[in-house]
DNA sequence: ACAAAAAGTAAAAATTACTTTACATTAGGT
DNA sequence: ACCTAATGTAAAGTAATTTTTACTTTTTGT
């Protein structure tokens, strides 16, 4: 029960690097610290979803273009 | 610093109604407790992202139609 | 090559999400 | 009125996220 059933792939790397963003600047417009941009980024745990509406509208972009979440396996 | 900037809004309970499921299905598709479905439901917290994906297409919907984010007032 | 900025790693502490259990209230059907 | 399903409340415990601090490595510009 550690994990969910699907995975969320994030595309906030290349977006950063489409706007020439910082990871500080990032966090600071998110209103979080720059090691949860650098955790979130690199996949290590899923952000809160208000989390993922800042990150997006940090952007100027829809949710969608940041966040992609592909449900679970389930036929394994 | 207790709370996030913006506030985020749910319309959980409108697509249940519209989709006649019961928190009890619905939870169950999103592969989670009955309890969080009432607590999300409520705006006691904010779900992850993850599981907002989840509670979206356990409806069949985008999930800017089940979750809105106003941005926090800065000016006050 | 050098300096500075940006990105990365790690780990403990704090906060928040989520589960589980158990019980109280409300709504619907007969 | 009765029964049952659905919703709601609460609290304690577990798991996950986010912060803070400090240090290392890579990238970029000059």
């Amino acid at each position: 029960m550690g994990e969910r059933a699907g995975e969320l792939i994030n595309r906030i790397a290349v977006l950063r690097a489409e706007y020439k963003m910082t990871q500080q600047e990032l966090a600071q417009k998110a209103g979080v610290s720059r090691q949860t941009i650098i955790s979130i980024e690199k996949g290590k745990y899923t952000p809160s979803l208000a989390l993922g509406f800042e990150i997006a509208n940090a952007f100027g972009v829809d949710i969608n273009e940041v966040f992609q979440y592909n449900k679970g396996e389930v036929g394994k």
